[in-house]
DNA sequence: TGATATTCTGACATCATGTCGGAATTTAAA
DNA sequence: TTTAAATTCCGACATGATGTCAGAATATCA
């Protein structure tokens, strides 16, 4: 019934418009589109079978040939956060070479990122609370985050970068604390400015992990100020 | 229905058992039981007025003479949890003396208050996914502290206890650390221990604000180790 | 063109919600 | 104790969302 209007730029589920594609999928895409515009627009809790399928011009039945329900449309759009996620958060997780600078560059990477999807995090977060399949995926999703960062301060407790303490409970507290202030703050509009809550997060992995001392060493200049 | 069995040892709501009271107000207390029951062994998602009316003997049409719906009753408790935790989380906010020593006090006494009340905390930011009257009351709540902290914050600046930088910003973030952190922790059970927690908190805001040299300062004990 | 497979739809059954008129019960006065 | 007023409670209803299903419409391809 009602229509809303389709916000200007953000991600678009990939169409593969050229090549030989079965309706199906095309159909799929369209009704993920539809989910997103609705998020961008709406909150979660607003969002129905009809209000989607109302802006495909298909029948509310049809959603159920491509979806379980709205949850399972969920999963899938949390599938493609995480993915983007995960790459963009290596550095730190993975990388080699000085662990403060990994670190600011995947935090820039986290902040970009979920300044984009900011609105779909949201919406998984606000899924989450009413489905048990969603409130899986996402503590799987939290899961693998606290499994990395988990790793990476043990390892860099062993070379005395870090000082002792029980890495996990520390771990899993800057995980929330990143999720939950990314989502406060990219996760309705208006956004807000992506710089102050890159700052204040730097500060505080920065400061708890590796010592106040480090911070601001974003590039890898090896000159301590 | 289903009767939900009643689980030990979680806080009542007043019930005034000795002087005259109205039977309605009985009554209210008896369902405001009932949900706290409710929550403390069921996901908020699965609380229907049916459900928790069943456990009262009562009709479920009964339940709408003392709340408009579930979010109504949902901010009454919210309402009881706020009072609680803002009272034990005064000292570092408005107290004098040593910061580091109040900031400890405040974090003992809110993960103590979140460990007790942690299902209802849970309870309620479900709800705020799916109503926006809660949703406001919950920010609200959360507008409160920041406010306090970036005072506290501010004021510590002015007497160069705490560096200088934007407080705000890293207010709100160390606010969501706590509150999401200690809801996941204590917001089903089996809940997490306390102390773990309580020293993940400790470190990250201690480090942040007034660095880690004052780490492990818990009583006011003025030798630093 | 026609046969087959895919995609779509309307109608249905179910379940939770919130309202309403009136029944049942409590209260307090006579 | 009786009775009348007020309070508290209940059954029944209308609404709106969900998910399913048989069959209609459409697309695909020989």
């Amino acid at each position: 019934m009602s229509e809303f209007k389709r916000s200007s730029s953000r991600p678009q589920v990939n169409p593969q418009p050229v090549p030989k594609i079965g309706k199906s999928e095309r159909t799929r895409a369209a009704i993920l589109n539809a989910a997103l515009d609705f998020i961008w627009s709406h909150p979660f809790r607003d969002m129905t079978v009809h209000s989607l399928m109302a802006s495909t011009g298909l029948s509310r039945s049809a959603f159920y040939q491509y979806f379980n329900d709205l949850h399972d449309l969920m999963e899938t759009l949390l599938e493609t956060v995480r993915v983007e996620v995960l790459a963009v958060t290596g550095p730190w997780f993975t990388g080699v070479g000085d662990p403060v600078v990994l670190l600011n560059e995947s935090l820039d990477g986290l902040v970009d990122v979920c300044y984009r999807q900011g609105p779909i995090l949201r919406a998984i977060d606000d899924a989450a609370a009413t489905d048990k399949r969603i409130e899986k995926a996402w503590a799987q999703f939290f899961g693998e985050f606290n499994d990395a960062a988990s790793a990476r301060i043990e390892a860099d407790q062993g070379q005395g970068l870090i000082p002792d303490f029980a890495a996990r409970p520390v771990a899993i507290a800057l995980n929330h604390l990143d999720a939950y202030t990314l989502i406060e703050a990219f996760g309705r509009r208006p956004r807000s400015k992506r710089e102050p809550v890159r700052e204040a997060l730097a500060r505080i992995w920065i400061s708890t992990l590796y010592g106040s001392e480090w911070l601001g060493k974003e590039s890898s200049n090896l000159v301590r100020t």
